[in-house]
DNA sequence: CTGAAAGCGCTTACAG
DNA sequence: CTGAAAGCGCTTACAG
């Protein structure tokens, strides 16, 4: 375990200065003599600049963390790698670090910052002031998605939740039902707590209020349990929104187990769009939780706030779409 | 957008050395004290120490570079998933790189190591001999997660894909199968030959050899399309082994469209054990693929070899387990 | 265009 | 125990 070869190594092999090294690999004039010597040496030694190193100078490292709170959703999950995947796509580094609770989503901003990333990104999390206020004073941007919380100095990105609910609501009214029950998962989290919001508005703008509601883990097994529950009762509900679409498909399982027809006897819908939803066994209608476009604002955000650009206080709103299958009339 | 606070600061703060304030945060020896004035500066100011900066001298950076090829399936995306947050566990940092083509491995490797990464995690995929080669000589670990290469002087972790394949093969000649059929993926990767590979060799243990093989594009669709083809031969296969899970799920999906009974019509067993196999609705025998074991094989020949640990030449290789469930007799 | 020098933020022998 | 100094690998004004 040698000591990895280093600008100097170059520098003295080809017979320049350490300068000249730097600047051919960097920003600075070199002749092209010069720059063919540099370059010949280094592939002689095989040396790299330590980008470690320079960014001690130049301040940016190149390193996007990804501060991930609430790994429990196949959506999330995508959601994850795809930023990753564009993350290294712009040319940068994905610095990803899953925190838990909510103290631990600031003790992992705080570790990610000890690494003088360029950006934080915190997935379905919040942090709180007093380490914004310190991360705002070392001039690191913080972005907030899938979630928004008003005047935090945090840019946000999310998609309508709200909006969402609604729509799904909106839609199972249109079509009749006058049963309509909600799937949640135990904790209100922001998501939930707003598609949970939007659909008992939506209820209210058919005229209707909410039938049932059952409480499930998450997961499929969750949605399966809670459905269950639902069609134990002694009247059952005609329609059936889920949290989100793996609790949508235990709920199709409880409907299947329970012999009832879907959408005949119960219509469910879901959410995030998920692609099991799309499977022709499933052929579930839910909400789209659109991906690439929210990421594309968010590394356009990124690039821009690199580059001094203020952090915007509105919100970056994704709408969703209903996606009629199956499981509805 | 101030400069940072830097140890400088705190000392002068504090009233004290630059060395104190190290020395406080680090290794060497300071009297209570100077310690606690250097905390309070510190807490006042908001400092903690650059850890880029101090990996400069240490060497050690603990970043630990996932390079992943194959995004592709459902248990892949776990599996990294999983890896992320032991590492982070283990008090160190993923920094995820993906990687599409082999080519672009290499390149990924090569930038993980311009980050002065502690050990570099390559995931189903290889490495060339001249990358190697470097990174040895810089003291850097490359590890390969679900392949082996003999001879490579590359520590790999990975389940015994031959043995699963061969598991397969003889429980469902056990179970009385005689037209027993494959249905793989386009690319005859590592893991999709050796896989393939057992197969051959548990039907030949059982005097059998191959019914027919079929060629699906990746996931669901892919194992659906696959199974369609062999179900609308003239001679039905009597039992599918299916490259992994997903695949499978699709092939169970084309039994339904084609009227066919699983399993008395046709066995179907998949590959990896991902959740939704064990869905109710899929209920699909399966061969069990370890994550949490090999992992935490991984982490711990990590740690070792970031102790001075020499590569271990033999691979470290997980046994797969034949899961039963409801798509075999 | 090129090199010597200073400096990024840290740690670690070296004296005291 | 503590501090002044050298150094990790790099870049960037500053002279020439």
């Amino acid at each position: 375990m040698q000591r990895r070869i280093s600008a100097k190594d170059v520098a003295e092999l080809a017979g320049v200065s350490r300068a000249a090294v730097s600047r051919t690999f960097g920003q600075g004039q070199v002749s092209a003599k010069l720059r063919r010597r540099v370059l010949a040496a280094s592939e002689e030694l095989g040396y790299r600049p330590n980008v470690i190193a320079r960014s001690l100078i130049g301040g940016k490292t190149d390193l996007i963390a990804l501060v991930t709170a609430g790994h429990d959703s196949i959506h999330n999950t995508m959601l994850i790698e795809r930023l990753i995947v564009e993350i290294t796509h712009r040319g940068k580094r994905a610095l990803v670090i899953p925190a838990s609770s909510d103290a631990s989503i600031d003790e992992s901003i705080l570790k990610a910052a000890d690494y003088q990333v360029d950006a934080i990104v915190v997935v379905g999390g919040t942090v709180s002031p007093k380490v914004v206020d310190r991360l705002r004073r070392f001039g690191v941007p913080i972005f907030l998605y899938e979630r928004y919380v008003a005047d935090s100095g945090l840019e946000c990105v999310t998609g309508n939740n709200l909006g969402g609910g609604r729509l799904a609501a909106r839609y199972l009214v249109r079509c009749g039902h006058e049963r309509i029950a909600y799937i949640t998962k135990p904790l209100m989290t922001f998501s939930n707590k707003a598609r949970r919001d939007g659909f008992l508005a939506g209820l209210r703008d058919g005229g209707q209020s909410i039938f049932a509601e059952a409480n499930g883990a998450q997961g499929f097994n969750g949605g399966f349990r809670a459905a269950m529950e639902l069609f134990s009762a002694k009247q059952l509900p005609d329609a059936l929104f889920c949290f989100n679409d793996e609790m949508a498909l235990g709920a199709i399982q409880a409907a299947a187990v329970m012999k009832l027809r879907v959408p005949d006897d119960v219509a469910i819908i879901g959410y995030d769009d998920i692609p099991m939803a799309a499977w022709p066994i499933f052929n579930l209608t839910t909400i789209h939780n659109a991906i690439d476009r929210p990421i594309e604002i968010l590394m356009n955000r990124i690039a821009a706030r690199g580059d001094g650009d203020k952090p915007q206080a509105e919100p970056h709103v994704i709408e969703p779409e209903l996606v009629v299958r199956g499981t509805t009339l």
